[in-house]
DNA sequence: GATTCAATAGATTCATTCATCCGTTTATTT
DNA sequence: AAATAAACGGATGAATGAATCTATTGAATC
């Protein structure tokens, strides 16, 4: 089991902050992201597909063609990227799975994971895929 | 995707939870716990019979048996559990999957998911399961 | 001793995640 | 126009996790 993320997701992170660690290349064959991150290609390229859709990525067919990071992905938080692949799961669920926690019904860290996750929260969505870029 | 444990871990800790909150009941039936846990009997029975192979509970067969909290159990913390069910991965894989990722090699949230999972650990290994219960 | 009731062990099913394959579409190059 | 090279979409397959089933073992009760 992953750690935290799963690992459509990882591979996702791999391959963007690839892309923002080098602004230069304007576009990316999945065959060469996959290469230099060292995830399977066509898994990859599912998951991209999926940040096609929610305009993270833009992707052009055909010879030369590829992915490249929009514009509008600048401003994008890791978290948000998070959000999309595995959904809201990490930042809201209980970390013991009780159905019913919560203020009223606390599990026994319903208080404790809450300030943890908050941090990591926090971490995942004040950063940029180029601020984890540079820490490359 | 569960957010820190595995389904067996949940459950098992849910139930070991429960046993901890009535020290009076000496001897409990799978069926019992799962049904106040809202827990799969059958799957509930597989995990504790791990935790019977590694010294968390002691079990009787036959009529009037079932699980019982073992004395040294006392001692043991919550992290303890989930290290049995789950393997140590929470406390030492990389949060992004990096195979490489270390000192010499750091991911870019290695520094910030070490101090998180640090408190992380702390919370879980700080912690017995009867103070778990008592927080119910 | 026979019956009952519980854990035990192993096999099996089911669901989800992970990963690949292949035909189609689209744009470029020749 | 034909060939090439890329993403796209859907189907398929493999691996793992989640959950169940069944026959066996062992202890208490009758």
């Amino acid at each position: 089991m992953p750690v935290l993320f799963s690992r459509a997701c990882e591979y996702a992170l791999r391959g963007l902050v690839e892309m923002a660690s080098d602004p230069q290349i304007e576009q990316w064959t999945v065959q060469d992201l996959a290469q230099r991150t060292e995830t399977p290609a066509p898994f990859l390229a599912k998951t991209f597909q999926t940040l096609v859709k929610h305009k993270v990525l833009k992707s052009t067919k055909g010879r030369h063609g590829g992915f490249a990071l929009l514009e509008t992905t600048k401003e994008l938080s890791v978290l948000d990227i998070v959000h999309i692949i595995d959904g809201p799961s990490l930042s809201q669920d209980c970390a013991l799975g009780f159905a019913e926690c919560g203020v009223d019904a606390p599990c026994p860290i319903h208080e404790q994971w809450g300030e943890i996750r908050e941090q990591l929260v926090h971490v995942l969505s004040s950063q940029t895929l180029y601020d984890f870029a540079e820490k490359l």
